[in-house]
DNA sequence: TATATTTGCAACCATAGAGTTGCATATTTA
DNA sequence: TAAATATGCAACTCTATGGTTGCAAATATA
């Protein structure tokens, strides 16, 4: 499931470097220092984000900046949109109601 | 990380089983009938929905329905808010032309 | 009542993944 | 040029997880 963006964001540590990213770009060096592991492992968490484009970097001399990409997270809001009628419309209203006029006639 | 509702999300085979209930309520055995696995991996898998309350249920004789619950939905919006701005408003384009500007006097 | 159906739980297995350490490479600085 | 710094890659370990099979409990049906 490489490159799988759900996968990525799966991952308490990548959403916290997904939100200090977003905040302005940072190397894997200053990443490191907002969490008590490797540096080694930042790297990869950070790996993983840039193989499913969350990240894109920008290399200047030996540091590696990266940069947090919109785009694919958009992705996320497009899969959620299938599901916003659910809570948004009045119609929602009227489903719970149903169903809980179920439950309460037939309790387990 | 149980309960966790980004966890939850990251399964292939989850996020589909939400998509058909949210559809229409079913039960552990007409959902696995829509999967090519055993019965009881879909059953785990609606317990881990189940166990961060993606999923509510309804028992009704020997069957039980599942049912979407989009409260628990909604927590994955509101945790994309923090990111939308990124892409909604037109300070976007002046940071992507920046760093585009960036990587092109820097290439790797 | 005896049998079939629906479901959940437990035990087990194989693989994925998150962490570590060690090392190689590239670049900056003394 | 030599040393220090920033980074990525490879190998290894341990645990989490998705899959399976078997079985028990509850309910419906013959």
């Amino acid at each position: 499931m490489k490159g799988d963006i759900f996968q990525a964001i799966a991952d308490p540590t990548r959403r916290a470097i997904l939100v200090l990213i977003a905040t302005h770009a940072m190397t894997p060096n200053a990443l490191a220092e907002h969490f008590d592991t490797s540096r080694q492992a930042v790297s990869k968490h950070i790996k993983v984000l840039a193989d499913c484009e969350l990240l894109t970097q920008h290399k200047v001399g030996r540091e590696i900046h990266y940069y947090f990409n919109p785009v694919k997270m958009k992705e996320f809001d497009h899969w959620l949109e299938q599901f916003k009628k659910h809570w948004e419309d009045r119609f929602n209203q009227l489903d719970q109601l149903l169903i809980n006029l179920n439950s309460d006639s037939n309790e387990k």
